[in-house]
DNA sequence: TTTGGCATTTGACTTAAGTCAAATAATTAG
DNA sequence: CTAATTATTTGACTTAAGTCAAATGCCAAA
């Protein structure tokens, strides 16, 4: 997973300068405040947030319950994947869970440009490429680990983060109760 | 997601015949016998597996147990997606699950001829977003729905499944034990 | 600095699904 | 066709995690 970050760094940084003035034509940064939301469930999701600065969330609900399914954090990027691709109403709400700054790419326009320029349809390849792997693990741990385990996980690879996030959104994460992860916690 | 196989479908009919000749040259008909393995474990996965005709499944192994993470039908493309795209071996086997016949596309040859042939990448694209809106898709089910409702969606979006598939490999793909799949069926 | 509202923990109980063992049923090989 | 093997079902019991309710901790605004 780290390697492939690489190779998108790389790719980036061999970026020709129209390729990067043409990005930037189509990106526009935007703020949004703790609580807010850059995606509502049912919108179809029309652009791409890059993070800049802030931790947002991607969940749904279920049963009147919220289902965390991705944490973002600076350098992450936040899109509602399928409602993204496929131009359906989006099941997620994407939301700032502290103050946020984005770089907010329109989809149409990055599908204009990327006409023109290889370079961004590798770009865009590589980073569903590296969503896909990260799904793929996700899938593997909810398959091989337990509660436990998921979180002593979660600490090892996201320790820093986890200070500032609400234990009802590591839960719901997770996919255990709140309950369940106060009681793992003790267990550590 | 069928949208998305239509969208597929209309760029590969649209192919010049320059871009299906060089599709052809990296591609090779290969046979397996049900039970042989397309890919072992610990693999490299240098190559997709285009199914012409037949069943495969993917798997792992944990705890002494088969994990089942996808099956695969005439006109799916069996790859060991993590190990295919990050050049790792592969925690997954693939096999045989009756005889199949299957198109066999060289990775680095189709890397090469990606670089003339943009349409390719565009496939690789498309490929792509299909299987990570498919791995969003099996996450949802997984934390929405219990054993019986995951197993009778799959009746409904797969009725030949069944058929042809023993029971212990629904079983560990629908991720639950082969005693309670058979007392789900008993409550249908 | 107090109060009201979240966030987290703790306790008692329930439940979906797993495990282990054994009994049938269905295929396959000889 | 029959034996052997494999697949599926059934039963009794266990377990991880969920649920509901209450207690405690913690911060932020008045």
């Amino acid at each position: 997973m780290k390697r492939h970050l690489k190779k998108i760094n790389a790719l980036i940084e061999n970026f020709d300068v129209e390729t990067e003035l043409a990005l930037q034509s189509v990106s526009k940064t935007k703020k949004y405040k703790k609580g807010e939301f850059l995606l509502y469930q049912g919108e179809i999701c029309k652009s791409s947030f890059w993070i800049e600065e802030g931790i947002t969330r991607k969940y749904y609900m279920n049963d009147k319950k919220e289902v965390t399914t991705e944490l973002l954090f600076k350098h992450d990027l936040a899109v509602a994947f399928s409602s993204y691709v496929s131009n359906q109403p989006s099941l997620e709400f994407i939301q700032a869970i502290t103050d946020v700054t984005v770089s907010c790419i329109d989809k149409n326009s990055f599908r204009n440009i990327k006409e023109n320029h290889p370079h961004l349809i590798q770009l865009d390849l590589l980073m569903t490429e590296y969503y896909a792997m990260w799904l793929e693990k996700r899938l593997f741990e909810f398959h091989t680990l337990n509660a436990i385990d998921r979180y002593k996980l979660l600490l090892l690879e996201q320790p820093d983060f986890i200070r500032h996030i609400p234990l009802t959104y590591i839960a719901s994460y997770l996919g255990i109760s709140l309950e369940t992860l106060s009681r793992v916690r003790t267990k550590i």
